[in-house]
RNA sequence: CGAGGCGUAGCGCAGUUUGGUAGCGCGUUUGGUUCGGGACCAAAAGGCCGCAGGUUCAAAUCCUGUCGCCUCGACCA
């Protein structure tokens, strides 16, 4: 490809915070079509493409069929599975010119149980995994970052189907194994995986792949001390009490207009692990108010919640009809009209401050275990920096950003009992399958590596994702020694089989390498007036490490070898594959 | 969905308060001079002022509606 004909500009203003967006942006990479909807210019799908590929031969490496599920379709589809109903409106939903329900393509468990269900009705045939890299497509309510954060979107989804969960299980682990390895050779070795939540979609054990970065829109708890790692809408929250020696009489105690935890704790000379706070829900359905008492300097999980009463939840507006006392909310002598939970925070602590539900007054000396005895305690809170580790048990939680890059799930049996999808077994008798689905944004992985690997410049694009492998900069094209040496070298790593790209414009020097630069070729060439008078060509890389004079004789070697150093230093992050 | 902001040349913006010839920078084209980190001179092209109504002799500008985009929040496999 020469440069003179890419399709794209580059320049040179920055435009927004988010360095991946904005170098892609500026590098002609992606181009905005509507709120999180881009198209992708060539160096971006070029990219993508090797992304693909990498992630094809791990899928394939794992027994994957590749398939293809359509991005249309019937919504009857969907309400088998019941997910018609109780996906939100991120599932885009439309009709057809017959006026049939239609959705597009989010997730595709559906089409993939569709596939399936009639062609794999013997135990003979498990277990499988089929795979696709598709389009998808997600409402969502706010996109943002560039490629981070889209509504429309390619992925790999991937479905494989088992005859029992501890055949899941074995495949789960070859799978995890598999995107470590998608990963690494992406040059992105420095991806973890956490616990996760499981969601809307179903099942009990997920893990996400995590890109750390305080750019990312999860946050995450990670154990120093054990390498626990977990996303905190999933990290056991665990919270220790000492019950005091003595404990005071519970009484009641003015606290005027003061009613915010701060507030009230500064009042009293006590800090926020001393107080009782009350946290107001409404659950989506009937508008049923949802309590929750807490330590005073934790947050209640909304996800927590929301999973724990198995119900959508929002917080409180409008709390007239709740007979509560705002600002001075408490457990004893409550009459409230809703749902009252008490938080496992509050287990074994004593003398505590909490609302007196009367305006103005709060009381002091609350101890739970003595004044509201057999109470049920539940985990909703969330995990905080420098909290326990549920896992060791350490003092050693750290919490950080990260952007999820991809996923694993164990569903179990919900699509395959819900579609009615059955095999038989050994004995003859017809069972449901167990299933497990594993996805990878593609067009995040390229974002994240973005993220993770470039200067001020540009990108600094890792051999095996990069758009280029080199690229050849002429500089005074209109030097006939400099013309006739560089559309040589060009044919000649053509020829060979490299990536190269040539800037054959007549820019000048700034101009040709802050390009370059952009486009992150992680190898250079230099061919000029001054690099022929000393008999040579410049071979540098886009990182910097490399800057060295070839003799022109010499050059496709020289390439050649320089492109398996770079690809031996990437493979050498790879993990064995199980 | 809530709050705020913005739609004027390919991109970034001024002009709107106070209605009267549509402007600037970057980029593009042509010619010339430059040439190892986004050079310079000269000339030129390029706009349904988001869209639809209304007010007016006259609307980018005032009014009404509508669509889109951005930021923050809510939300999210």
């Amino acid at each position: 490809m020469k440069v003179s004909k890419l399709l794209g500009e580059r320049y040179k203003e920055r435009a927004y915070e988010i360095e991946s967006q904005n170098l892609m942006t500026r590098g002609g990479y992606i181009k905005q079509v509507g709120n999180g909807i881009y198209s992708l210019l060539p160096p971006a799908k070029r990219i993508a493409a090797k992304i693909e590929k990498i992630i094809r031969e791990e899928m394939d490496a794992i027994d994957g069929q590749e398939v293809l599920l359509p991005v249309a379709m019937p919504a009857d589809l969907w309400k088998l599975s019941g997910r018609f109903e109780s996906v939100g409106s991120e599932l885009l939903r439309f009709r057809d010119r017959g006026g049939a329900d239609m959705v597009l393509g989010m997730t595709h468990e559906e089409a993939a149980v569709h596939l399936a269900m009639n062609i794999a009705g013997t135990y003979q045939k498990y277990p499988f995994m089929i795979y696709q890299i598709q389009t998808k497509f997600r409402d969502e309510p706010r996109a943002r970052g560039g490629l981070i954060r889209v509504r429309e979107f390619t992925m790999k989804d991937a479905y494989s189907f088992h005859t029992s969960q501890a055949d899941l299980e074995a495949y789960y682990a070859r799978c995890h194994r598999a995107y470590e390895c998608i990963f690494a050779r992406a040059g992105l070795p420095e991806m973890v995986s956490v616990a996760s939540d499981s969601g809307m979609m179903g099942g009990k054990v997920s893990h996400e792949f995590m890109f750390l970065t305080p750019i990312g829109e999860d946050t995450i708890v990670l154990c120093d001390a054990c390498g626990y790692r977990a996303n905190i809408e999933a990290a056991d929250s665990v919270i220790h009490n000492e019950t005091p020696a003595a404990l005071e009489a519970l009484r009641e105690v003015e606290t005027f207009d003061k009613t915010s935890i701060e507030d009230v704790a500064t009042l009293l000379g006590v800090c926020p692990e001393q107080v009782c706070k009350a946290v107001v829900y409404q659950r989506n359905m009937d508008d049923r108010f949802v309590l929750v008492f807490c330590r005073g300097d934790v947050e209640v999980s909304e996800t927590k919640l929301r999973n724990f009463l198995k119900a959508e939840i929002h917080p409180a507006a409008d709390l007239s009809n709740a007979n509560l006392c705002v600002g001075s909310i408490g457990p004893a002598g409550l009459s409230a009209n809703a749902d009252i939970y008490y938080d496992a925070s509050l287990r074994d602590a004593g003398n505590l401050v909490c609302g007196a539900n009367r305006d103005g007054f709060h009381r002091m000396g609350f101890t739970p275990a003595r004044d509201l005895p057999n109470v049920a305690y539940i985990s909703v809170a969330e995990a905080k920096p420098g909290g326990i580790c549920p896992e060791c048990g350490a003092m050693a939680l750290r919490v950080e950003r990260g952007i999820e890059v991809g996923n694993i799930f164990q569903l179990g049996k919900r699509y395959t009992e819900t579609m009615g999808m059955t095999y038989d077994d050994e004995s003859g008798q017809r069972v449901h399958p167990t299933m497990g689905c594993y996805g990878i944004g593609v067009g995040r992985l390229m974002a994240s590596v973005c993220e993770a690997k470039h200067d001020a410049y540009g990108p600094i694009w890792p051999i095996t994702v990069a758009p280029w492998q080199v690229q050849i900069c002429a500089l005074r094209t209109d030097d006939p020694a400099v013309r006739t040496a560089a559309d040589a070298l060009y044919a000649e790593l053509q020829t060979a089989g490299v990536e190269v790209l040539f800037d054959d414009r007549a820019v000048s020097p700034g101009f040709m390498f802050s390009d370059a630069d952009l486009l992150g070729a992680p190898i250079r060439i230099i061919i000029s007036p001054k690099t022929m008078a000393r008999g040579a060509y410049e071979l540098t890389t886009r990182d910097k490490r490399i800057r060295e004079d070839i003799a022109p004789d010499n050059a496709l070697q020289s390439v050649l070898d320089l492109i398996a150093k770079l690809e031996m230093e990437i493979s050498a992050q790879v993990p064995d594959r199980i």
